[in-house]
DNA sequence: TCTTGTTAGTCAGGGTACCTGACTAAGGAG
DNA sequence: CTCCTTAGTCAGGTACCCTGACTAACAAGA
């Protein structure tokens, strides 16, 4: 394997972009309203994608614990982005909806894509869309051989949000 | 602007590789000693670079409270990764050094490279670099337009690390 | 020399993202 | 009508970060 010093560089680089995004969003984008991509925001991400969720579905498609669910479903509630209400069916469920200050905030958000991109052109940005999809890909593989119970729950929560985005500028 | 569903596809799996990554150390590396890129793991990797820092360096070289990085320092210390001791220049600071076992987990950790990154050829882990290299140095400029004081401090972190990995490895 | 201002470290307390364990209320199967 | 499971929730805990307030040491000026 030749290809060591080449891969470490990369997952140098790779931990230090990770490192950067980290700081850069409380740095720069001040003024707009960002949503970050865990805890409150991963909720409103997925119910974006499909609303009326209960919290059990919410845990699943997150790959996360129930109580931490409930923990930030009712901080989004305290926050005006989601409302509860329990299902007719089953009165144990409680549903969980955005409300349109939710949606919106999920809408700005996805709005806004970051700014150092534009350090690339649209060739480079290509191919980085595509050495990443084979880096997640392999990612993905890798958590499905170790623990296939948890795995794939999330696939399709980015990409699907952003292709969304893409399908409808097209239209 | 013609290059906005590029960058919004480039973004998404930016934010794909993020999510991922932060769950995929926990499911696949149970068995190595990962170091974490936060936290103890930063003041970790800074003490990798030069030794004998005193808590206030590290904090500038993190871009972190200095309080944070007592908490840590002290927490390193009960693990038994670092030490402190006072400098004889000056009663105040204390010197914070790695012991064997510190400089150990610190060479582990950097000797492993994500296996993800094995999907990638060598061709494709230089161009992933590349457009790594290129989107950092622009979150970099950006940093440094909104705040001239908070930046650059961590620029040479990584970098450094996996330089020193590579030249090493050419001798 | 004595005061005054700065600096390094630290304590207290707070916020967010998670987690496990234990419990209740509701649903479903026999 | 039990018995088991499931959805939600409370309690409590860990790690990563922050701000505010305080002490001890140092450094500079009167």
């Amino acid at each position: 394997m030749p290809s060591e010093p080449k891969a470490a560089l990369a997952a140098g680089k790779l931990a230090e972009y990770e490192q950067l995004s980290k700081i850069y969003d409380d740095i720069i984008k001040q003024p707009r309203p960002h949503l970050t991509v865990e805890g409150q925001g991963k909720v409103l991400l997925v119910l974006a994608d499909e609303d009326r969720l209960s919290q059990r579905q919410l845990a699943n498609r997150l790959a996360m614990s129930p109580q931490s669910v409930n923990e930030f479903v009712y901080k989004l509630v305290s926050r005006g982005l989601v409302t509860l209400d329990s299902s007719p069916r089953d009165k144990r469920v409680k549903l969980v909806s955005l409300t349109s200050a939710g949606r919106e905030t999920i809408e700005n958000a996805a709005r806004e894509v970051p700014t150092f991109l534009r350090a690339l052109s649209d060739d480079e940005l290509s191919q980085l869309t595509e050495l990443l999809d084979k880096v997640t890909k392999a990612m993905y593989t890798d958590i499905d051989n170790a623990n296939p119970t948890a795995g794939v729950k999330l696939h399709k929560l980015f990409a699907s949000r952003y292709l969304n985005r893409f399908k409808k500028q097209k239209m």
